[in-house]
DNA sequence: CTACTTTAGTTGTCTAGACATGTAAATGCA
DNA sequence: TGCATTTACATGTCTAGACAACTAAAGTAG
C-alpha cells in the first residue's frame, strides 16, 4: 500500500514547498555560496506566478531550517553552513580549537586508496572491492593529540579527495565545501583506544575514549564515514536541547 | 547600549506571537496534559480577535517545534512531549529499554534529602546548605546494569519527589509530568567509574564508561542535575542532524 | 565636504475571504 | 440492523492588497 500521504506532511506539490524546493535544490547545487544574496521575494513572486505570502513562507521555512539569514530591509542570503552545531557540538575540529583561542594541527598519517571491504562498502553504498580513499589525521590542541580521525571517503562524492593538502585544511572542512548540504547519522561511545590509537594520541591503552562514528550523506548519495576517537581526559561533547 | 531588537527575532509583541506564546504558556502550566485536544482556529480567531491566517502560523510553529500535533479534519492536540529524542537519543530510559522489547528493572539504591554544597546549590538556583534531593538508581536490561543515576532534585520544583515509587517509574519519567515544558544542557564524556559505580555496574574500575551530565531547567527555575553513567561496553547514544 | 532628508527596495506582518482536503458524526435508506 | 450518504467542522493552503519597519543609496542644503 502505497501509504495514503499520512495526514501531516505538507503536500509535497503546494506551491510554497515547490518554491522551497527550488531553492534547496538551487543552495544543494551550490549555486549560492555561503553568503551569497538569494532573490528577494518580488523575484521570486514573478518568476513563480504566486502570491507573495506563498513565497514569504517558503523562505521563512529555510530560515527556520537555518538555510538562509534573512535581514529586514537588506535581503536573503545564504547561510554560512559551517555552523552546525545548534544541537549537538559536532562540528568541525578546527573551528572549535580554534574559537578556544588555541593553535590547530593536523598531523596527515595516511592518505591513500584502498579496496572496500564488504561491510564498508554497503555503508558507502559501493560494491565490494570498489576503491574508497582512506584518510588517518590526528589533530592536536596546542600540541596536544585531541581527536584521531579515521575517515572513508566516496570517491563519486569527492573525486580529489586525496589530491586535498590537509595541514591547510580539514577533511571536515573540505568535504563540507564539496558536497555542501548533508545529514549525518553519529553514534557515540565510550570504549578503549586500538593499540595505534593509543599511540597516535599519546595515552595508554586502558584510558577510556570518547568514540563518535558519523556517516554523512548527501542529498544523492552518501559521503563519507568517520571514526572520530577522543581521549576522555580531554574530550567532552556539549549540547542542549528541548522537548 | 540596550540592543535594538537585533534585527531579526520576530518582535515579540507580533499578534502571532502572542497567540503562540499563551499557548506555550498554558502548556507549560500543564493545562493540557499529552493527547488533550486544544481549541481550535475558530476558538482561537474569536479569543484573540485576529485573523485566522494570524492563529494558523501560531499553531503551524508550535507543530515545528513539536509542541503540539495537528490531524486535518479533526483538530490540535497537546503533544506526548516524552518522545523527546528526535535529534539526540535522550529519552527515558525505560522507554528505550521496553521499545527494544526487553524488561527493564530500576533499583533504587538510595532516596534522601541532603544539603547542598556550593557547587551543586549554584547550578540548582539554591542557597548553600539548602536541603535538595538526592536519589541513585541502577536501570537494568533484562537483568543487566545498564546505567548508574546519580540524580538530584530542586525541591521547589518536584516536593513530592522523595514519596515516589522508583520501583513503577523513572525519575525522568516522573519529572516529566511535574514540569512538562523544559530545557536541557549536557555533556557527553568517556571516563573511568567511581569504585562505588563500578560495583553497582557489575563492571572493572578500569572499563571505560560514558558518563552524560545533564542539568534540566524549566522555563522558570532550574529542576534537577543527573549525572548518567553507562558501561561503555553496553550503551551507545544514536543520532541525527542536518545543517 | 558634511550632515540631513528623501527615496527605492526589502522583509515582517496582518486581513478577509475563498476553496481544498480530511474526519467523524448524523442522517437516510434498504 | 447495516450500509451509504450527507453534513458539520477541522485543518491546509492561496490570494491580493495593505501598512509597518528597516536599510542603503541617492539627493540636497549648509
Amino acid at each position: 500500500m502505497p501509504r495514503p500521504q499520512s495526514a501531516n506532511e505538507p503536500a509535497a506539490r503546494a506551491p510554497f514547498a515547490l518554491v522551497k524546493q527550488h531553492l534547496i535544490d538551487a543552495l544543494a547545487a551550490g549555486r549560492y555560496p555561503p553568503g551569497a544574496r538569494m532573490p528577494s521575494e518580488a523575484a521570486l513572486v514573478a518568476q513563480f506566478s504566486v502570491s507573495r505570502m506563498t513565497v514569504h513562507r517558503a523562505l521563512r521555512e529555510l530560515q527556520t531550517a537555518g538555510l538562509v539569514e534573512r535581514v529586514q530591509g537588506v535581503g536573503t542570503f545564504a547561510a554560512a553552513l559551517h555552523k552546525v552545531s545548534s544541537t549537538l557540538t559536532i562540528r568541525d575540529l578546527q573551528d572549535e580549537v580554534e574559537s578556544r583561542g588555541h593553535r590547530h594541527q593536523a598531523r596527515l598519517q595516511l592518505a591513500r586508496q584502498e579496496a572496500a571491504p564488504a561491510r564498508l562498502a554497503a555503508q558507502l553504498g559501493l560494491s565490494e572491492g570498489a576503491p574508497v580513499f582512506h584518510t588517518l589525521v590526528v589533530h592536536l590542541d596546542d600540541g596536544v593529540p585531541l581527536q584521531c580521525e579515521d575517515r572513508f571517503v566516496n570517491p563519486a562524492a569527492a573525486p580529489d579527495y586525496l589530491q586535498v593538502d590537509f595541514s591547510r585544511t580539514t577533511p571536515t572542512r573540505y568535504l563540507l565545501q564539496v558536497a555542501p548540504l548533508w545529514q549525518a547519522q553519529y553514534a557515540i561511545e565510550a570504549s578503549r583506544p586500538t593499540a595505534n590509537e593509543a599511540r597516535l594520541l599519546g595515552i595508554a591503552v586502558d584510558d577510556p575514549c570518547l568514540v563518535v562514528v558519523r556517516r554523512t550523506v548527501s542529498q544523492t548519495l552518501p559521503i563519507t564515514l568517520a571514526r572520530l576517537v577522543h581521549p576522555g581526559s580531554r574530550y567532552q561533547l556539549q549540547g542542549e536541547f528541548s522537548p
